[in-house]
DNA sequence: TTTCGTATAATTGTATACAATCATACAAGA
DNA sequence: TCTTGTATGATTGTATACAATTATACGAAA
């Protein structure tokens, strides 16, 4: 086995760096830094128990993920997002989980197949229920089945890209009881499209589905959900990655 | 002004950090590294008069931008890129080209309407000459326009991360006698659709501009295109930055 | 000869010291 | 009062020392 065959997280979690890095990721995310606060390498360091070193490692890694920038000789200072990127956030996502849902289709394994399907009739038992959180749940896993269906890597690390940005506006996105059903609805049909192998068909549904969120996300006050940086919510966790 | 207002560049150019890390990005772009290479934090800091530490936090932005990757107490490597990355990226890439272009007929300034139109026509009378060098440069630079007009940083961040990738395979495809004015007359077309105000068209154009450029490097040879490190060809440098 | 273990060297990870830059306070002059 | 220059402290930028980990060489045993 060569060394680039082995699959690399993007940062390990095991280094100092790696826990600093991953640590001030969840704590941006999560809110616990208003926009545009700074943040010093003595205090982060402090705080974890670690040197300057670590932290200005991973303070360059954040800054390329978008989390926050640097101003040479001046510090580090936690990224603003205004409501037209999230807008365009959620358009290029569009164009990218549509090219997903087609690769996905040509892409697709049984087992993630039936995954998916497992995935939308569960949703459906949790809608008929009521129960929002463990739809909300299913919703990005249903995303992430995708994104390991399309068999790209490199739109994969595109789409997780996004995911940083977009976990910092959606939390309340689901927990509005007509989307999650609504949104389950589409995945259906999405997932039939890919069953049926109908590329072109999953795209559009796909892409549509992404202006459908941000449709409703704006009809229901984007500017509350993520101004709002420790509101009463959060049952969605920040870090949904699978287990 | 507040100081996330400036316009920063993703990383400075007068640290030494911000040099390594330039250096080093057109390094391994231009193809001085080996894929899969090792590179040792003490010969680059050496090479280029530096100590370790600017060395190390340039690497860790290098494996955010995915030319290296970093492998916990062993080492960083050049990243390699498969076939079927190449497409990816291309596929990828022709979305958000579509959605710049529609965008850009959005929000396009007459200056820049009037930049496109004379990229275009003295393209044209480049193409009529042959001359491939100034053909090539300035189908960069129609590139750059369409950025600059579609007013979305979230974009061109999007877009310019794939110009890392794009410009290590990208060197020989205008290289054919052929392509240059067909990429020059599809240019004209999508300039055309932008100032006609029809957006959709102008992202169709865009869309299969892509597409046609990548089939068009896989006919005249994929393989070697991005294969060959230090090939006599080189008249298309690397970073193609406006001044 | 091959395999394994150990010693040594090489390399990365982290901490810290020092230099350079920037922010702030305050006083002098207009 | 307002501006400006300077001094001081705070913060970031870089170099270096040391620790931890990994790679390599080499010899002993099977």
């Amino acid at each position: 086995m060569n060394h680039y065959d082995v699959k690399q997280e993007v940062t390990d979690k095991y280094s100092l760096r790696g826990r600093v890095f991953h640590k001030l990721r969840e704590d941006i995310l999560s809110g616990k830094y208003e926009e545009h606060e700074e943040l010093r390498e003595v205090a982060i360091g402090e705080e974890l128990g670690v040197s300057r070193t670590p932290v200005r490692e991973a303070f360059r890694q954040l800054e390329l993920e978008g989390l926050i920038q640097i101003i040479p000789n001046k510090g580090a200072y936690v990224t603003g997002i205004t409501e037209k990127d999230v807008k365009d956030i959620y358009m290029i996502r569009s164009r990218l989980e549509g090219l997903c849902a087609r690769w996905a289709t040509e892409h697709i394994t049984k087992e993630q197949m039936d995954e998916m399907e497992e995935n939308v009739y569960l949703a459906e038992f949790h809608a008929a229920k009521g129960q929002l959180e463990q739809l909300a749940e299913l919703d990005n896993r249903f995303h992430d089945i995708l994104y390991e269906a399309c068999d790209s890597k490199m739109l994969e690390h595109q789409l997780k890209d996004f995911h940083q940005y977009v976990l910092r506006v959606r939390k309340k996105t689901l927990a509005n009881v007509n989307r999650g059903p609504k949104s389950n609805e589409e995945h259906k049909k999405i997932m039939e499209a890919i069953k049926a192998g109908n590329a072109d068909l999953a795209e559009q549904l796909a892409h549509q589905h992404m202006i459908n969120a941000y449709e409703n996300m704006v009809k229901n006050g984007l500017h509350e959900a993520y101004e709002q940086r420790t509101g009463s919510d959060g049952f969605l966790r920040p870090d949904t990655k699978k287990s």
